[in-house]
DNA sequence: ACCTGAACACCGTTCAAGT
DNA sequence: ACCTGAACACCGTTCAAGT
């Protein structure tokens, strides 16, 4: 059975998803998939670098057009978004949240918020740090969910979201006042 | 060479704090100490329990009074000083938030922040929210800014630093908005 | 109370070698 | 191009035993 850069990182989040695991490791993704772990150092030259290819992927498979009529409206998709894409895989979101950090990918939402603002008049100081201000109410929030569930697996999600649509809309509200 | 709680706490923070170490491993800590790993485990039940002392001393270090007139000055102030407490040590923004999510302590900023929203005329509910909005904020912030300056140490402190305090203008103008 | 010594079940990564 | 096999330098944790 031979494999494409493509398949490992699918049956990567595939296998961050099931609940049997705790954490990736290279070792038990290889066993996985039936391989030596040595063998994903073909496809991938370390962690970080598959890492970043799965953080990629959950962002385009989270990404869902809609058609915008408000800044705002834009920018709480964009944040809902980001949050069910980390959310469909275990530490998803300090996973995303590590490899845009690094400088090794994920960069798609702070830019789509970045231009939103700018459209609504933003300018560019402004838009970069309500940019960055919104991804990071957004990483917080997502990595202490998931932590928190990590803990204790009875967490209620229902509350979480609302919770987290709250925050966003003060968040919103501030960007608002400068904005006008 | 015998050893209080204190003391390996005291030295778990200088080790994370220097250069030298990437990463607080168990191993490391007690040969830095000149002790056996297993002796660790006579003074904490498991790492986290570990990282849950580091969390608590880290803000209890961090903590300075001042005289406080306006609510948003005295949420500004609480979180400047989380802000500064975590960056005291190396992933100093991770260890704290992963200690608050699973209930292991570190529960005191967000304490603080709900009672000075409660001060300022906030329902139970806003106080709540406006307080987890507010943490979530300056984990996602300055988790971002430690695996930044992890990923190459050339990063430049004073323009977090007034990242930081703008977006904090922009959260706390919402909360603003909120409450008038 | 505080620690040793040895073990168990894990990690990421490298590298020569195979097909 | 894709993989094996073996090795290196690590992890957290347990447990019987020492003082």
């Amino acid at each position: 059975m031979r494999y494409r850069k493509t398949d490992v990182v699918a049956r990567a989040i595939a296998l961050l998803d099931s609940t049997g695991v705790d954490q990736l490791s290279m070792r038990k993704l290889a066993a996985d998939l039936g391989i030596q772990p040595s063998a994903l150092y073909h496809h991938f030259t370390n962690k970080d670098a598959l890492l970043a290819a799965i953080a990629e992927e959950l962002l385009v498979r989270g990404r869902r057009g809609a058609e915008i009529v408000t800044w705002d409206a834009e920018l709480r998709l964009v944040c809902a978004e980001l949050r069910d894409a980390m959310l469909a895989c275990r530490d998803g979101a300090a996973l995303v949240a590590r490899v845009h950090a690094l400088g090794l990918g994920a960069t798609g939402p702070e830019q789509r918020m970045a231009d939103a603002l700018s459209r609504a008049g933003a300018d560019g100081d402004l838009a970069r740090v309500g940019a960055r201000t919104l991804q990071h109410f957004v990483f917080g929030h997502v990595i202490d969910e998931q932590l928190q569930q990590q803990g204790r697996p009875t967490a209620d999600r229902a509350y979480d979201t609302d919770d987290f649509h709250v925050g966003l809309t003060v968040v919103l509200a501030g960007l608002r006042a400068r904005l006008g």
